[in-house]
DNA sequence: GAGCTTCCTTGACCCAGATCAACCTTAGTA
DNA sequence: TACTAAGGTTGATCTGGGTCAAGGAAGCTC
Protein backbone atom coordinates (compact mmCIF):
# COMPACT_ATOMS: atom_id res chain seq x y z
CA UNK A 1 0.00 0.00 0.00
CA UNK A 2 2.51 2.61 0.98
CA UNK A 3 5.52 2.32 -1.51
CA UNK A 4 7.47 1.13 1.29
CA UNK A 5 5.35 -1.74 1.82
CA UNK A 6 5.44 -3.51 -1.74
CA UNK A 7 6.97 -6.15 -3.65
CA UNK A 8 9.07 -7.31 -0.41
CA UNK A 9 9.30 -10.99 -1.03
CA UNK A 10 9.26 -12.00 2.06
CA UNK A 11 11.51 -14.88 3.07
CA UNK A 12 12.28 -14.88 6.69
CA UNK A 13 9.25 -16.35 8.75
CA UNK A 14 10.76 -15.31 11.89
CA UNK A 15 8.57 -13.20 14.17
CA UNK A 16 10.92 -11.10 15.75
CA UNK A 17 12.57 -10.05 12.24
CA UNK A 18 9.32 -9.35 11.29
CA UNK A 19 9.08 -5.11 10.30
CA UNK A 20 5.36 -5.71 12.05
CA UNK A 21 6.22 -7.52 14.95
CA UNK A 22 6.15 -4.23 17.03
CA UNK A 23 2.34 -3.96 16.20
CA UNK A 24 1.38 -7.44 15.51
CA UNK A 25 -0.28 -10.20 17.82
CA UNK A 26 2.88 -12.02 18.95
CA UNK A 27 3.90 -8.60 20.31
CA UNK A 28 5.41 -8.97 24.04
CA UNK A 29 6.09 -12.38 24.07
CA UNK A 30 9.30 -14.26 25.83
CA UNK A 31 12.06 -15.74 23.58
CA UNK A 32 10.47 -19.25 24.17
CA UNK A 33 6.66 -18.40 23.21
CA UNK A 34 7.62 -16.51 20.44
CA UNK A 35 9.68 -19.85 19.46
CA UNK A 36 6.47 -21.79 19.67
CA UNK A 37 4.35 -19.01 17.92
CA UNK A 38 7.03 -19.04 15.00
CA UNK A 39 6.44 -22.71 15.09
CA UNK A 40 2.82 -23.19 14.54
CA UNK A 41 3.18 -19.73 12.16
CA UNK A 42 2.81 -20.92 8.31
CA UNK A 43 5.14 -19.95 5.30
CA UNK A 44 4.13 -16.64 4.43
CA UNK A 45 2.16 -16.69 1.40
CA UNK A 46 2.21 -14.34 -1.87
CA UNK A 47 -1.11 -13.13 -2.64
CA UNK A 48 -1.59 -11.57 -6.27
CA UNK A 49 -4.47 -8.56 -6.74
CA UNK A 50 -7.88 -9.53 -6.56
CA UNK A 51 -7.17 -12.76 -5.01
CA UNK A 52 -9.06 -14.36 -1.99
CA UNK A 53 -7.66 -14.96 1.19
CA UNK A 54 -10.79 -16.53 2.96
CA UNK A 55 -14.46 -16.92 1.06
CA UNK A 56 -17.32 -16.25 2.56
CA UNK A 57 -19.20 -18.78 3.79
CA UNK A 58 -16.20 -20.39 3.92
CA UNK A 59 -14.95 -22.77 7.06
CA UNK A 60 -12.78 -20.54 9.63
CA UNK A 61 -9.56 -21.95 10.74
CA UNK A 62 -6.97 -19.49 10.82
CA UNK A 63 -6.23 -15.86 11.85
CA UNK A 64 -4.13 -14.22 9.36
CA UNK A 65 -1.50 -11.96 10.13
CA UNK A 66 -1.08 -9.31 7.30
CA UNK A 67 2.70 -8.65 6.78
CA UNK A 68 2.48 -6.20 3.81
CA UNK A 69 0.54 -4.78 1.28
CA UNK A 70 -3.56 -4.58 2.18
CA UNK A 71 -6.58 -6.41 1.68
CA UNK A 72 -10.65 -5.49 1.76
CA UNK A 73 -13.15 -7.70 3.56
CA UNK A 74 -16.20 -7.66 1.70
CA UNK A 75 -19.97 -8.85 2.43
CA UNK A 76 -22.01 -10.10 -0.01
CA UNK A 77 -25.42 -10.10 0.86
CA UNK A 78 -28.60 -11.37 -0.58
CA UNK A 79 -29.66 -9.47 -3.76
CA UNK A 80 -27.60 -6.53 -2.70
CA UNK A 81 -24.53 -5.18 -3.83
CA UNK A 82 -21.09 -6.53 -2.07
CA UNK A 83 -20.22 -3.78 0.94
CA UNK A 84 -16.90 -3.48 2.45
CA UNK A 85 -16.18 -3.34 6.11
CA UNK A 86 -13.00 -3.54 6.44
CA UNK A 87 -9.77 -2.73 4.85
CA UNK A 88 -6.59 -4.60 6.88
CA UNK A 89 -2.71 -3.20 6.30
CA UNK A 90 0.38 -4.57 7.35
CA UNK A 91 0.63 -5.24 11.06
CA UNK A 92 -3.57 -6.10 11.46
CA UNK A 93 -4.81 -9.70 12.04
CA UNK A 94 -7.70 -10.99 9.47
CA UNK A 95 -10.56 -13.44 10.84
CA UNK A 96 -11.28 -12.35 14.21
CA UNK A 97 -15.12 -12.15 13.57
CA UNK A 98 -14.91 -15.62 12.71
CA UNK A 99 -13.94 -17.19 16.18
CA UNK A 100 -16.49 -19.26 17.33
CA UNK A 101 -18.48 -19.63 14.39
CA UNK A 102 -17.83 -22.09 12.00
CA UNK A 103 -18.03 -20.01 8.79
CA UNK A 104 -16.42 -17.06 7.42
CA UNK A 105 -18.31 -13.83 8.04
CA UNK A 106 -17.23 -12.00 4.70
CA UNK A 107 -14.55 -12.45 1.93
CA UNK A 108 -10.96 -11.16 2.16
CA UNK A 109 -9.59 -10.03 -0.95
CA UNK A 110 -5.93 -8.98 -1.45
CA UNK A 111 -6.34 -5.08 -3.18
CA UNK A 112 -2.48 -5.59 -4.54
CA UNK A 113 0.48 -8.12 -3.96
CA UNK A 114 0.05 -9.20 -0.33
CA UNK A 115 2.04 -11.11 2.27
CA UNK A 116 0.09 -12.79 4.82
CA UNK A 117 0.88 -15.14 7.76
CA UNK A 118 -1.36 -17.97 8.40
CA UNK A 119 -2.24 -18.50 12.09
CA UNK A 120 -4.25 -21.95 12.39
CA UNK A 121 -6.46 -21.18 15.70
CA UNK A 122 -6.62 -24.56 17.01
CA UNK A 123 -2.67 -23.91 17.49
CA UNK A 124 -2.97 -20.47 18.17
CA UNK A 125 -5.48 -21.34 21.58
CA UNK A 126 -3.03 -24.42 22.83
CA UNK A 127 -0.16 -22.04 22.77
CA UNK A 128 -2.50 -19.28 24.38
CA UNK A 129 -3.36 -22.11 27.44
CA UNK A 130 0.43 -21.70 28.58
CA UNK A 131 0.89 -17.56 27.63
CA UNK A 132 -1.01 -15.17 29.85
CA UNK A 133 0.53 -12.65 27.29
CA UNK A 134 -0.66 -14.19 24.03
CA UNK A 135 -4.10 -14.16 25.50
CA UNK A 136 -4.33 -10.85 26.53
CA UNK A 137 -3.16 -9.75 23.00
CA UNK A 138 -6.27 -12.15 22.11
CA UNK A 139 -8.15 -9.65 23.94
CA UNK A 140 -6.77 -6.82 23.03
CA UNK A 141 -6.68 -7.20 19.57
CA UNK A 142 -10.87 -8.01 19.96
CA UNK A 143 -11.37 -5.43 21.94
CA UNK A 144 -9.51 -3.21 19.85
CA UNK A 145 -11.47 -3.85 16.66
CA UNK A 146 -14.98 -2.98 18.48
CA UNK A 147 -14.15 -0.06 19.37
CA UNK A 148 -13.07 0.48 15.67
CA UNK A 149 -16.27 -1.04 14.57
CA UNK A 150 -18.51 1.44 16.81
CA UNK A 151 -16.00 4.40 15.59
CA UNK A 152 -17.23 3.15 12.11
CA UNK A 153 -20.77 3.05 13.05
CA UNK A 154 -20.83 6.73 14.51
CA UNK A 155 -19.27 7.31 11.47
CA UNK A 156 -21.61 6.04 9.01
CA UNK A 157 -24.68 7.06 11.40
CA UNK A 158 -23.96 10.68 12.46
CA UNK A 159 -21.91 12.24 9.62
CA UNK A 160 -21.83 13.88 6.21
CA UNK A 161 -19.65 12.93 3.18
CA UNK A 162 -17.28 15.73 3.63
CA UNK A 163 -16.65 14.32 7.20
CA UNK A 164 -16.62 10.67 6.40
CA UNK A 165 -13.92 11.16 3.84
CA UNK A 166 -11.88 13.09 5.97
CA UNK A 167 -11.77 10.88 9.00
CA UNK A 168 -11.20 7.99 6.39
CA UNK A 169 -8.20 9.88 4.95
CA UNK A 170 -6.71 10.69 8.68
CA UNK A 171 -7.57 7.39 9.38
CA UNK A 172 -5.56 6.08 7.08
CA UNK A 173 -2.48 8.52 7.43
CA UNK A 174 -2.65 7.44 11.06
CA UNK A 175 -2.35 4.02 10.74
CA UNK A 176 0.43 4.61 8.15
CA UNK A 177 2.41 6.41 10.50
CA UNK A 178 2.24 3.76 13.52
CA UNK A 179 3.74 1.41 10.58
CA UNK A 180 6.28 3.49 9.55
CA UNK A 181 5.32 4.74 6.43
CA UNK A 182 4.74 8.15 5.32
CA UNK A 183 1.72 9.25 7.04
CA UNK A 184 1.55 12.66 4.90
CA UNK A 185 1.88 10.65 1.30
CA UNK A 186 0.50 7.54 0.55
CA UNK A 187 -1.02 5.35 -2.14
CA UNK A 188 -4.61 3.87 -2.20
CA UNK A 189 -4.69 0.77 -2.97
CA UNK A 190 -8.43 0.53 -3.05
CA UNK A 191 -11.08 2.06 -5.84
CA UNK A 192 -13.11 4.89 -5.24
CA UNK A 193 -16.09 2.36 -5.53
CA UNK A 194 -14.46 0.85 -2.79
CA UNK A 195 -14.32 3.85 -0.40
CA UNK A 196 -17.78 4.61 -1.21
CA UNK A 197 -18.96 1.03 -0.59
CA UNK A 198 -17.18 1.51 2.88
CA UNK A 199 -18.32 4.68 3.93
CA UNK A 200 -21.45 4.10 2.70
CA UNK A 201 -21.51 6.71 -0.08
CA UNK A 202 -21.84 6.59 -3.83
CA UNK A 203 -18.44 6.75 -5.78
CA UNK A 204 -19.20 9.97 -7.63
CA UNK A 205 -19.84 11.38 -4.04
CA UNK A 206 -16.11 10.20 -3.18
CA UNK A 207 -14.66 11.63 -6.11
CA UNK A 208 -16.39 14.99 -5.91
CA UNK A 209 -15.37 15.26 -2.43
CA UNK A 210 -12.06 14.47 -3.27
CA UNK A 211 -12.11 16.95 -6.03
CA UNK A 212 -13.30 19.56 -3.46
CA UNK A 213 -10.92 19.01 -1.27
CA UNK A 214 -8.30 19.56 -3.67
CA UNK A 215 -9.67 22.73 -4.40
CA UNK A 216 -9.80 23.53 -0.86
CA UNK A 217 -6.29 23.22 -0.58
CA UNK A 218 -6.42 20.64 2.38
CA UNK A 219 -5.43 17.12 -0.10
CA UNK A 220 -3.56 16.88 -2.83
CA UNK A 221 -4.61 14.15 -5.05
CA UNK A 222 -3.03 12.63 -8.22
CA UNK A 223 -5.68 8.92 -9.50
CA UNK A 224 -4.43 7.16 -6.05
CA UNK A 225 -1.75 9.03 -4.93
CA UNK A 226 -2.92 11.15 -1.78
CA UNK A 227 -1.16 13.99 -0.15
CA UNK A 228 -2.45 15.20 3.16
CA UNK A 229 -1.95 19.21 2.88
CA UNK A 230 -3.59 20.35 5.37
CA UNK A 231 -3.80 18.11 8.23
CA UNK A 232 -5.24 20.34 10.80
CA UNK A 233 -8.22 21.29 8.35
CA UNK A 234 -9.08 17.99 8.01
CA UNK A 235 -8.86 17.19 11.30
CA UNK A 236 -10.91 20.08 12.26
CA UNK A 237 -13.80 19.26 9.58
CA UNK A 238 -13.21 15.69 10.59
CA UNK A 239 -14.31 16.89 14.46
CA UNK A 240 -16.43 19.47 13.43
CA UNK A 241 -19.82 19.39 15.72
CA UNK A 242 -22.16 19.74 12.79
CA UNK A 243 -23.08 16.82 10.90
CA UNK A 244 -26.41 15.24 10.16
CA UNK A 245 -28.68 14.96 13.58
CA UNK A 246 -25.90 17.41 15.27
CA UNK A 247 -28.86 19.42 16.60
CA UNK A 248 -27.01 22.03 18.72
CA UNK B 1 -37.64 -4.78 28.48
CA UNK B 2 -40.36 -7.85 27.98
CA UNK B 3 -42.74 -8.69 30.78
CA UNK B 4 -41.07 -11.25 32.01
CA UNK B 5 -38.02 -9.53 32.19
CA UNK B 6 -39.33 -6.80 34.53
CA UNK B 7 -39.73 -6.36 38.65
CA UNK B 8 -37.73 -9.33 39.12
CA UNK B 9 -35.47 -8.77 42.14
CA UNK B 10 -32.41 -11.16 41.85
CA UNK B 11 -31.94 -12.59 45.05
CA UNK B 12 -29.94 -15.19 43.43
CA UNK B 13 -26.53 -15.23 42.79
CA UNK B 14 -25.08 -18.69 41.57
CA UNK B 15 -25.30 -18.84 37.52
CA UNK B 16 -26.89 -21.95 37.13
CA UNK B 17 -30.22 -21.14 38.51
CA UNK B 18 -30.01 -17.90 36.62
CA UNK B 19 -32.79 -17.59 33.95
CA UNK B 20 -30.14 -16.19 31.59
CA UNK B 21 -27.44 -19.27 31.94
CA UNK B 22 -28.46 -20.92 28.68
CA UNK B 23 -26.77 -17.81 27.11
CA UNK B 24 -24.04 -16.15 29.36
CA UNK B 25 -20.59 -16.01 29.43
CA UNK B 26 -19.60 -19.29 31.71
CA UNK B 27 -22.25 -21.57 29.61
CA UNK B 28 -20.89 -25.07 29.84
CA UNK B 29 -18.39 -24.45 32.99
CA UNK B 30 -17.82 -27.56 34.77
CA UNK B 31 -19.44 -27.63 37.70
CA UNK B 32 -16.04 -27.05 39.86
CA UNK B 33 -15.48 -23.94 37.56
CA UNK B 34 -18.88 -22.89 37.67
CA UNK B 35 -18.51 -22.06 41.38
CA UNK B 36 -15.14 -20.54 41.02
CA UNK B 37 -17.18 -18.08 38.66
CA UNK B 38 -19.86 -17.63 41.14
CA UNK B 39 -17.24 -16.49 43.54
CA UNK B 40 -15.65 -14.00 41.65
CA UNK B 41 -19.18 -12.32 40.99
CA UNK B 42 -20.50 -9.45 42.59
CA UNK B 43 -23.92 -9.62 43.59
CA UNK B 44 -26.15 -8.19 41.32
CA UNK B 45 -27.43 -4.52 41.98
CA UNK B 46 -30.16 -2.63 40.94
CA UNK B 47 -30.05 0.07 38.13
CA UNK B 48 -33.07 2.41 38.42
CA UNK B 49 -34.24 3.72 34.71
CA UNK B 50 -31.40 6.57 33.63
CA UNK B 51 -29.40 5.20 36.49
CA UNK B 52 -25.20 5.07 34.68
CA UNK B 53 -23.73 1.34 34.45
CA UNK B 54 -20.61 3.22 33.62
CA UNK B 55 -19.50 6.30 32.18
CA UNK B 56 -17.65 7.16 29.09
CA UNK B 57 -13.73 7.48 29.64
CA UNK B 58 -14.34 5.74 33.42
CA UNK B 59 -11.57 2.90 34.30
CA UNK B 60 -12.56 -0.25 32.56
CA UNK B 61 -12.41 -3.01 35.95
CA UNK B 62 -14.98 -5.23 35.15
CA UNK B 63 -17.42 -6.66 32.62
CA UNK B 64 -20.99 -6.63 33.28
CA UNK B 65 -24.22 -9.96 32.74
CA UNK B 66 -27.53 -8.34 32.18
CA UNK B 67 -29.58 -10.44 34.27
CA UNK B 68 -32.97 -8.51 33.62
CA UNK B 69 -34.19 -5.01 32.47
CA UNK B 70 -32.03 -3.73 29.08
CA UNK B 71 -29.24 -0.80 29.28
CA UNK B 72 -27.97 1.37 26.25
CA UNK B 73 -24.33 2.71 25.26
CA UNK B 74 -24.00 5.77 24.48
CA UNK B 75 -21.08 7.87 23.18
CA UNK B 76 -20.76 11.11 23.00
CA UNK B 77 -18.46 12.62 20.94
CA UNK B 78 -17.06 16.43 20.86
CA UNK B 79 -19.92 18.96 20.08
CA UNK B 80 -21.78 16.19 18.64
CA UNK B 81 -25.33 14.87 19.94
CA UNK B 82 -24.89 11.74 21.59
CA UNK B 83 -24.68 8.27 19.49
CA UNK B 84 -25.99 5.31 20.89
CA UNK B 85 -23.96 2.52 19.58
CA UNK B 86 -25.77 -0.70 21.49
CA UNK B 87 -28.82 -2.08 23.46
CA UNK B 88 -28.53 -4.51 26.02
CA UNK B 89 -30.60 -7.52 26.86
CA UNK B 90 -30.38 -9.77 29.94
CA UNK B 91 -27.80 -12.81 28.84
CA UNK B 92 -25.83 -10.09 27.39
CA UNK B 93 -22.28 -8.69 28.33
CA UNK B 94 -21.58 -5.03 29.05
CA UNK B 95 -17.84 -3.70 27.87
CA UNK B 96 -15.91 -5.96 25.66
CA UNK B 97 -15.17 -3.06 23.92
CA UNK B 98 -13.06 -1.48 27.21
CA UNK B 99 -10.58 -4.47 27.05
CA UNK B 100 -6.93 -4.04 26.78
CA UNK B 101 -7.64 0.11 27.13
CA UNK B 102 -7.87 1.43 30.61
CA UNK B 103 -10.96 3.47 29.38
CA UNK B 104 -14.23 3.02 28.82
CA UNK B 105 -15.88 3.29 25.58
CA UNK B 106 -18.52 4.69 26.22
CA UNK B 107 -21.33 5.31 28.93
CA UNK B 108 -23.93 2.71 29.49
CA UNK B 109 -27.41 3.66 30.96
CA UNK B 110 -30.21 1.45 32.16
CA UNK B 111 -33.49 2.17 30.41
CA UNK B 112 -35.76 0.66 33.01
CA UNK B 113 -35.07 -1.26 36.66
CA UNK B 114 -32.26 -3.74 35.54
CA UNK B 115 -29.77 -6.08 36.87
CA UNK B 116 -26.18 -6.54 36.24
CA UNK B 117 -23.94 -9.05 37.75
CA UNK B 118 -20.53 -7.89 37.96
CA UNK B 119 -17.28 -9.49 36.63
CA UNK B 120 -13.91 -7.80 37.42
CA UNK B 121 -12.09 -8.63 34.44
CA UNK B 122 -8.61 -9.03 36.25
CA UNK B 123 -10.07 -12.09 38.33
CA UNK B 124 -12.01 -13.53 35.38
CA UNK B 125 -8.41 -13.40 33.71
CA UNK B 126 -7.16 -15.53 36.24
CA UNK B 127 -10.16 -17.81 35.92
CA UNK B 128 -9.63 -18.17 32.15
CA UNK B 129 -6.01 -18.94 32.98
CA UNK B 130 -6.98 -22.72 33.91
CA UNK B 131 -10.71 -23.25 31.88
CA UNK B 132 -10.32 -23.35 28.25
CA UNK B 133 -13.98 -23.49 27.97
CA UNK B 134 -13.99 -19.80 29.35
CA UNK B 135 -11.71 -18.74 27.55
CA UNK B 136 -13.22 -19.70 24.15
CA UNK B 137 -16.61 -18.09 25.74
CA UNK B 138 -14.74 -15.22 26.09
CA UNK B 139 -13.29 -15.50 22.10
CA UNK B 140 -17.03 -16.60 21.27
CA UNK B 141 -18.64 -13.82 22.84
CA UNK B 142 -16.21 -10.94 21.75
CA UNK B 143 -16.27 -12.62 17.98
CA UNK B 144 -20.18 -12.05 17.58
CA UNK B 145 -20.07 -8.99 19.06
CA UNK B 146 -17.81 -8.46 16.02
CA UNK B 147 -19.69 -9.80 13.64
CA UNK B 148 -23.04 -8.18 15.03
CA UNK B 149 -21.39 -4.38 14.91
CA UNK B 150 -20.22 -5.14 10.90
CA UNK B 151 -23.95 -6.45 10.31
CA UNK B 152 -25.12 -3.19 12.09
CA UNK B 153 -22.42 -1.04 9.93
CA UNK B 154 -23.25 -2.74 6.71
CA UNK B 155 -27.03 -1.56 8.09
CA UNK B 156 -25.74 1.82 8.63
CA UNK B 157 -24.26 2.56 5.25
CA UNK B 158 -26.50 0.77 2.48
CA UNK B 159 -30.15 0.46 4.36
CA UNK B 160 -33.14 2.72 3.47
CA UNK B 161 -34.98 3.91 6.33
CA UNK B 162 -37.54 1.24 6.36
CA UNK B 163 -35.16 -1.41 5.83
CA UNK B 164 -33.30 -0.31 8.88
CA UNK B 165 -36.40 -0.42 10.99
CA UNK B 166 -37.46 -3.79 9.81
CA UNK B 167 -34.26 -5.25 10.52
CA UNK B 168 -33.96 -3.63 13.78
CA UNK B 169 -37.34 -5.01 14.80
CA UNK B 170 -36.71 -8.34 13.69
CA UNK B 171 -33.20 -8.47 15.62
CA UNK B 172 -35.21 -7.39 18.81
CA UNK B 173 -37.28 -10.42 18.12
CA UNK B 174 -34.99 -12.67 17.78
CA UNK B 175 -32.73 -11.92 20.60
CA UNK B 176 -36.52 -12.14 22.51
CA UNK B 177 -36.79 -15.41 21.31
CA UNK B 178 -33.83 -16.50 22.22
CA UNK B 179 -34.50 -15.49 25.45
CA UNK B 180 -37.67 -17.20 25.99
CA UNK B 181 -39.67 -14.06 25.58
CA UNK B 182 -42.60 -13.38 22.71
CA UNK B 183 -40.86 -12.74 19.87
CA UNK B 184 -44.47 -11.41 18.28
CA UNK B 185 -45.06 -9.03 21.05
CA UNK B 186 -42.66 -7.04 23.50
CA UNK B 187 -42.25 -3.68 24.82
CA UNK B 188 -39.73 -1.36 24.04
CA UNK B 189 -38.05 0.25 26.47
CA UNK B 190 -36.19 2.75 24.07
CA UNK B 191 -37.46 6.13 22.78
CA UNK B 192 -38.32 6.62 19.20
CA UNK B 193 -35.35 9.08 19.96
CA UNK B 194 -32.83 6.23 20.86
CA UNK B 195 -34.14 4.18 18.25
CA UNK B 196 -33.20 6.98 15.68
CA UNK B 197 -29.42 7.76 17.14
CA UNK B 198 -28.74 4.04 16.77
CA UNK B 199 -30.22 3.77 13.14
CA UNK B 200 -28.95 6.83 11.77
CA UNK B 201 -32.05 8.48 11.96
CA UNK B 202 -34.39 11.23 13.08
CA UNK B 203 -36.76 10.82 15.39
CA UNK B 204 -39.40 11.94 13.21
CA UNK B 205 -38.78 9.09 10.69
CA UNK B 206 -38.28 6.34 13.07
CA UNK B 207 -42.11 7.75 14.25
CA UNK B 208 -42.90 7.99 10.41
CA UNK B 209 -42.13 4.92 9.56
CA UNK B 210 -43.76 3.01 12.70
CA UNK B 211 -46.90 4.79 11.79
CA UNK B 212 -46.54 3.60 7.84
CA UNK B 213 -45.71 0.08 9.07
CA UNK B 214 -48.81 0.13 11.08
CA UNK B 215 -50.81 1.42 8.29
CA UNK B 216 -50.03 -1.46 5.94
CA UNK B 217 -50.62 -4.24 8.61
CA UNK B 218 -46.89 -4.71 9.40
CA UNK B 219 -47.44 -4.05 12.83
CA UNK B 220 -49.12 -2.65 15.31
CA UNK B 221 -47.83 -0.29 17.76
CA UNK B 222 -49.06 1.51 20.97
CA UNK B 223 -46.66 3.29 22.72
CA UNK B 224 -43.75 1.39 23.32
CA UNK B 225 -45.90 -1.72 23.18
CA UNK B 226 -44.65 -2.94 19.35
CA UNK B 227 -46.54 -5.90 18.23
CA UNK B 228 -44.98 -7.88 14.97
CA UNK B 229 -48.15 -8.58 12.52
CA UNK B 230 -46.13 -9.62 9.48
CA UNK B 231 -43.01 -11.14 10.44
CA UNK B 232 -42.85 -12.13 6.70
CA UNK B 233 -43.24 -9.45 4.77
CA UNK B 234 -40.65 -7.38 7.37
CA UNK B 235 -38.00 -10.08 6.63
CA UNK B 236 -39.09 -9.55 3.06
CA UNK B 237 -38.46 -5.34 3.13
CA UNK B 238 -35.15 -6.08 5.20
CA UNK B 239 -33.52 -8.36 2.88
CA UNK B 240 -34.87 -6.67 -0.09
CA UNK B 241 -32.23 -5.79 -2.53
CA UNK B 242 -32.98 -2.72 -3.65
CA UNK B 243 -31.31 -0.12 -0.48
CA UNK B 244 -29.19 2.80 -1.17
CA UNK B 245 -26.46 2.49 -3.85
CA UNK B 246 -27.55 -1.33 -4.69
CA UNK B 247 -27.74 -0.83 -8.17
CA UNK B 248 -29.74 -2.81 -11.07
C1' DG C 1 -56.48 19.22 38.82
C1' DA C 2 -53.34 22.71 37.00
C1' DG C 3 -49.11 23.11 35.10
C1' DC C 4 -44.64 20.94 33.81
C1' DT C 5 -41.92 18.05 31.22
C1' DT C 6 -40.95 14.45 28.32
C1' DC C 7 -42.19 11.81 24.53
C1' DC C 8 -44.53 11.17 20.30
C1' DT C 9 -46.98 12.43 15.98
C1' DT C 10 -47.85 14.89 11.86
C1' DG C 11 -47.28 18.50 8.31
C1' DA C 12 -44.46 21.62 5.25
C1' DC C 13 -40.26 22.53 3.26
C1' DC C 14 -35.60 21.80 1.55
C1' DC C 15 -31.05 19.98 0.64
C1' DA C 16 -27.19 16.51 0.64
C1' DG C 17 -26.25 13.12 -1.79
C1' DA C 18 -28.10 9.24 -4.88
C1' DT C 19 -28.95 8.24 -9.57
C1' DC C 20 -28.43 8.62 -14.49
C1' DA C 21 -25.56 9.68 -18.18
C1' DA C 22 -21.76 11.18 -20.95
C1' DC C 23 -17.05 11.15 -21.50
C1' DC C 24 -12.12 10.71 -20.43
C1' DT C 25 -7.93 8.13 -19.04
C1' DT C 26 -5.19 4.19 -18.44
C1' DA C 27 -3.98 -0.50 -18.85
C1' DG C 28 -4.37 -4.87 -20.76
C1' DT C 29 -4.54 -7.69 -24.99
C1' DA C 30 -5.00 -9.18 -29.55
C1' DT D 1 -2.16 0.37 -33.52
C1' DA D 2 -6.58 -0.44 -32.49
C1' DC D 3 -10.09 -2.52 -29.22
C1' DT D 4 -11.98 -3.41 -24.87
C1' DA D 5 -12.64 -2.93 -20.16
C1' DA D 6 -12.15 -0.90 -15.83
C1' DG D 7 -11.68 3.06 -13.21
C1' DG D 8 -12.35 7.98 -12.65
C1' DT D 9 -14.48 12.67 -13.43
C1' DT D 10 -18.13 15.83 -14.06
C1' DG D 11 -22.83 17.57 -15.08
C1' DA D 12 -27.98 17.40 -14.60
C1' DT D 13 -31.79 15.83 -12.16
C1' DC D 14 -34.49 13.84 -8.48
C1' DT D 15 -35.77 12.23 -3.91
C1' DG D 16 -35.35 10.19 0.83
C1' DG D 17 -35.13 11.77 4.77
C1' DG D 18 -33.41 15.78 7.65
C1' DT D 19 -35.03 20.05 9.75
C1' DC D 20 -38.34 23.20 11.55
C1' DA D 21 -42.63 23.84 13.70
C1' DA D 22 -46.98 23.02 15.92
C1' DG D 23 -49.79 20.17 18.66
C1' DG D 24 -51.29 16.08 21.34
C1' DA D 25 -50.81 12.50 24.96
C1' DA D 26 -49.09 10.69 29.21
C1' DG D 27 -46.77 10.89 33.36
C1' DC D 28 -44.72 13.93 36.98
C1' DT D 29 -45.02 17.40 40.93
C1' DC D 30 -47.11 20.69 43.79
Amino acid sequence: MAESGRCQPVKETRCELCSQHARCLPLGLELNELESFDAILQRPRPLKRGEALVRQGGSFESLYAVRSGSLKQTVAQEGQRDQITHFYLPGELVGLDGIGESRCYGSVVALETTFVCELPFTRLEDLAEHSPTLRSQLYRCMSRELRNDQRMMCLLSGRTADQRLASFLLGLSNRFRARGFSPARFHLSMSRSDIGSYLGLALETVSRVLARFQAQGLVSVEGREMTLVDRDALLALAEEGAGRHSGV
